[in-house]
DNA sequence: TATAGCATCGTGAACGTGCACGTAAAGGGC
DNA sequence: GCCCTTTACGTGCACGTTCACGATGCTATA
């Protein structure tokens, strides 16, 4: 009596139902060319025995061609969307062990030329596309005519809500804003006046923000009113300008919140006005440069999106959905950390920043 | 002229090399067996081609018996620990089907009878153990032991920092209070009194916690003093009974700051005594009870220390070492987030719980 | 010179899955 | 009868790595 070779997986499945691995695998991957009765009858053996795949066994098989990524996402200097890349190409470098290509088609600015990379991603035989949209009323018919082909597009950051995409990743805007209103409402005293500064209205993101934080801060503030949102475009004199303008016009001011990245001109204005610390501010996101403005007490909290992590999961989800045919969650939003002056140095961008200076003491340190 | 089959990996180094695969292995993982010379000659190719093993493949040669990994961690009822289970288990399933076996050792409550659980796991022979150390006195031998023998010990949540434990996972716990200090000398008026109710100050966690708040808060808020600090010793009645008495003796107490989980009945003295959303209320972790309290105005915020993160990343950092000889980072600083009633249903905790009762509306949204 | 021992290296079989191809049987039209 | 198509299934290779086993050549000792 010989030893039986005690296989597993689809061969035991096989051996079970006595027919070839062959024939279990079309009847776990619904292809064509089998008996409808033996489908079930495999299928009902592998439900029995708790059959899950080998990712190893099929990543190894399909290494060389099988799940190609796209992304398309901005490289600007921002420190966010730095941030984002580093998250996909940390998580790319994992799973790129796994089997799994990727394309990199940047855009210079967000919305700028996002279309013509989309539709050279598609052209170049990808089978999902991460991107940031830009402007989404331009990129839905081509996520749509992607969709249709079988191309999966996951959004990340910023979201084309209209479009067919599979899911996206991001902080939703509106509890953003929220948050900051929560926020503001316990760190200015009942009745006090704030203002909202804003990049551009006419950004669907930003206008959530900015409701979110107007419907949240007189919750939390008995008597709070927003006194008025005031427009920056993203332009630094702009900023600062409309800023000092505004705290001239309103002196009393107890709070400021700005929902884009663009910040440093409000510090500079409220420095210029000799407000520094006496106006509460409330920003949005984190680069290197706001850490000076945190330990002066001019920045006293920010409202942190994660860029990295949000990189790292929508990767995460794409992979694993090409390679083991998971499905994607409807919508992906991750929890907004709150950054101050004390939990300041935890977070990647400052680490990164101080590493330049200091690269002994803070290497030993990761914080993740 | 038939087509060369363009191979990979280890192959590629043995085609270049001229030598057969089996002698590259031997040369990449230091076996006996070959001249120092074609080692070297080896190691310089798979360097000049940035040879990087195919993971995949690795797992699926060794399927059966690589790497065990022995997890000790308690199964109290808290939702703390329920998370860094859950956590544990999510990242677990994953690295599984890449060969990576687990080993359960729970102890019932944090500290009492870890000793034992730790021996075992060492005993069944596991690579590495994931561990809360309660005691880290009675531990400290034991890991001394295993890390000697080559088991590498990964502390999560709770530190044994005198021992040679390869790394620690947390949020840190002196930062965790200075945060709620910074937190809270931004809640209340200049000038204020607030309290802090410690579980057992003869616990590091919780001495560490307190002090940070007691350095951060008279930073934060001008004139601000610490009126007294209480211990509850995780007792319900004892906590209640002492929070009730310390709002009698201090009634123009303005914050309260609870560094352990057991935040409920610190939430009934402060009802019983009509101080409801008076005081503020700073805590520490979260779990679905609180939700309620966090609706009326009670709890202000909370501290929260990503249980669930804590467990993937200790999984994670583990597995990548022992399947890829990956280093470990002297420690992993976790980022503590803050929970307010905006973003409190973004949490697992808060998710779990609401599904139970309204499965659909909420099941669509995925919080990670 | 035969043989044992050692150092060095090659060989081939797994691991579990995906997929292209082969093939047998059955049916239909001429 | 022959040829072709369709259905339903088996077969075999590839993916990259690990490891036990075997082969080769060289040296030392009897």
């Amino acid at each position: 009596m010989r030893m039986k070779k005690e296989r597993r997986g689809i061969h035991l499945i096989a051996e079970l139902a006595d027919v070839s691995i062959g024939t279990v695998d079309r009847a776990l991957h619904g292809r064509g060319g089998i008996k409808e009765s033996t489908r079930q009858r495999i299928l009902q053996i592998a439900r029995r025995i708790g059959y899950t795949p080998n990712l190893a066994a099929r990543a190894l098989s399909v290494a060389r061609s099988s799940a190609r990524i796209g992304v398309c996402i901005p490289r600007e200097i921002h420190f966010f969307y730095d941030e984002l890349w580093s998250g996909v190409l940390d998580e790319a470098k994992r799973v790129a062990q796994f089997g799994v290509q990727f394309v990199n088609r940047p855009v210079q600015v967000l919305g700028e030329g996002d279309t013509e990379s989309f539709s050279d991603l598609v052209q170049s035989g990808v089978n999902g596309i991460i991107l940031t949209a830009g402007n989404p009323k331009g990129l839905k018919p081509l996520i749509d005519e992607a969709e249709e082909k079988g191309i999966r597009v996951v959004c990340v950051s910023t979201d084309a809500p209209e479009s067919r995409r599979s899911t996206i990743v991001c902080v939703e805007p509106r509890l953003n804003g929220c948050l900051a209103g929560e926020l503001m409402g316990k760190f200015v005293p009942p009745g006090s006046h704030v203002a909202v500064v804003a990049g551009m209205l006419a950004t669907e993101d930003h206008r959530k923000k900015t409701d979110g934080f107007s419907e949240a801060f007189p919750q939390h503030c008995p008597g709070g009113k927003i006194f008025t949102v005031i427009e920056g475009h993203e332009d630094e004199e702009e900023s600062f300008q409309k800023t000092f303008d505004l705290l001239r016009r309103a002196p009393s001011l107890a709070g400021l919140y700005v929902n884009t990245v663009n910040c440093l001109p409000v510090c500079r204005a409220l420095g210029a006005r000799g407000l520094a610390g006496k106006v509460k501010l409330i920003t949005t996101d984190l680069f290197a440069e706001m850490a000076a403005y945190f330990h002066k007490g001019i920045i006293t909290a920010s409202i942190y999106q994660q860029p990295h992590r949000q990189g790292q999961l929508a990767v995460r989800l794409m992979a694993d959905h090409l390679t083991n045919k998971v499905p994607f969650p409807p919508t992906v939003y991750v929890s907004p950390g709150v950054v101050m002056s004390s939990n300041l140095n935890l977070f990647r961008e400052l680490r990164l920043a101080d590493v330049k200076f200091n690269d002994s003491s803070l290497r030993a340190r990761v914080v993740l």
